[in-house]
DNA sequence: AGGTATGTTAATTG
DNA sequence: GCAATTAACATACC
């Protein structure tokens, strides 16, 4: 559960617990913690009450004391699962946490990119990872600021340190539905794509959030249900494939003209 | 069997 | 010094 609409639909899950007091906590993979290990983990947390949540991109912040927070980030495949504590675990499971209405969470992570750590403050957490504003916590001027003007615009809009949490799907959709080529350069966006990119981010990471952050559950016409090379674009031409800094990239030729 | 996968970071290259 | 590229991390899937 990667980008910012799967850690906002976390978070929706997480406030609905605020209150919950933690009655226990269970540590299966220790690597998975940073700057902490189990034991202090499990005193930090222990019999404490759920007070607040918060996101910035793709960080999520658990308040459990009043300089203690969670928090977590779920690289390409963490994920955090509410249970009943009479329910079977998953497989990859790094970390349990039992609360007393008999509720579960369980982090787990197969690709164990995920890291999970004890901070003081989420603010300063922010500040020290040199993550830009939250991507659905801007308006459109400070937007085009933190956009900048260097390199491309598919890197520039997954930079974490310029926008906070847009990762390699989430940016070709907005990209696609924007009708803007992935690899145009960010000084040769015109005012009205600026603007333009500003809405479409904010529309597609609302859809997705509204669908559960679920890819298979987006519209159809969106091009996160056709990545595939080749594929049937929704709007017409073929879906093409190119690799930007590292990561594939799915596009419409037809739709995104390079410039 | 080998390529690919929603992320981040360090090392390398230009 | 900066920007871009590559490798590494670990596992599952096709």
């Amino acid at each position: 559960m990667p980008e910012l609409p799967d850690v906002e639909v976390a978070r929706r899950r997480v406030a609905r617990d605020l209150g919950e007091r933690i009655t226990r906590v269970e540590v299966n993979t220790p690597r998975v913690l940073i700057g902490t290990k189990p034991a202090g983990l499990r005193s930090a947390l222990a019999g404490k009450t759920l007070r607040a949540v918060r996101r910035h991109g793709k960080h999520l912040f658990v308040q459990a004391g009043k300089d203690q927070w969670l928090a977590l980030h779920f690289g390409m495949t963490g994920n955090l699962v509410h249970l009943t504590t009479r329910a079977p675990v998953p497989g990859h499971t790094h970390l349990t946490l039992d609360f007393a209405d008999e509720t579960r969470w369980v982090y787990s992570d197969p690709r164990l990119f995920g890291r999970v750590r004890l901070i003081d403050d989420p603010e300063e957490f922010i500040a020290a990872k040199r993550l830009g504003p939250d991507a659905l916590d801007l308006d459109a001027r400070v937007f085009s600021d933190a956009l900048g003007r260097r390199g491309i615009v598919k890197s520039a809009l997954m930079d974490q340190s310029r926008i906070a949490g847009i990762g390699n799907v989430y940016s070709d959709e907005i990209l696609y539905q924007a009708g803007i080529h992935p690899q145009t350069r960010v000084s040769a966006l015109t005012p009205a794509q600026r603007q333009s990119l500003y809405r479409t981010m904010r529309s597609v990471l609302r859809a997705a959030i509204a669908r559960g952050a679920d890819p298979d559950r987006l519209p159809d016409d969106f091009i996160t249900r056709h990545r595939h090379d080749g594929e049937r674009c929704p709007r017409g031409g073929r879906v093409a494939r190119l690799s930007i800094g590292g990561r594939s990239t799915y596009y419409c030729p037809a739709r995104q003209p390079r410039v």
